[in-house]
DNA sequence: TTGACATGCAAGTGTCCGCTTACCTATCGT
DNA sequence: ACGATAGGTAAGCGGACACTTGCATGTCAA
């Protein structure tokens, strides 16, 4: 569970595809290429964005909901609200 | 530097040395391998430590001084503090 | 219905990463 | 000085991961 949460955020990518859907919810696959292709200037393919995103959703940091032939993704900030408590604050125990 | 903070806390290993620096702060590189075994049941050899070590170094999580042929290692959750904040705030745009 | 569009699935590839193995350096006690 | 202790360096291995390639599925407009 967190594993996968901090598995998910390791990747710089993924991290820019959280800011584009932060900026802008609701994006498609296929904005959410454009977008990374256009603002942030990286190459990068439709399947390779599509391969992050199920590891965004899998760690609970995007959810999406299908309309037709489109599928609309949003963020979920929830999963990072407290994701440094654990060293930040005085010593608590937690599961790696 | 924010990726080297996001790689460093991706694997399982390197946020428990974080938990048990967190708990005990100024251990050296035996003490560590010695709890970690112990109380998390974890076996890994003292190499593998000392180089999670430099990754957490590297990513400013850990600061260590020398005294002596001991080195000693200190938790510093500076880094941690606003991690998330590019998310769970209204967009800002930062570097990946 | 047919073609274009939006997405999904799966195998293959190259690279990075965590770990081991083996050896080396430095500091302290006796 | 010598051995023991604490730590550092570097090469090599196996697995995980990001990405590509190729094909399949599903939806809509004309």
């Amino acid at each position: 569970m967190a594993d996968e949460l901090f598995k998910a955020l390791a990747d710089a990518t993924r991290r820019t595809i959280l800011d584009e859907l932060a900026e802008r919810s609701g994006q498609t696959l296929f904005e959410i290429c454009t977008r990374l292709s256009q603002k942030h200037g990286l190459a990068i393919s439709r399947q390779a964005v599509s391969q992050h995103l199920a590891v965004l959703e899998a760690a609970g940091l995007v959810v999406s909901r299908r309309e037709g032939r489109y599928k609309f993704h949003d963020l979920d900030a929830a999963p990072l609200e407290h994701l440094a408590e654990r060293w930040t604050r005085p010593h608590r125990e937690d599961t790696a």
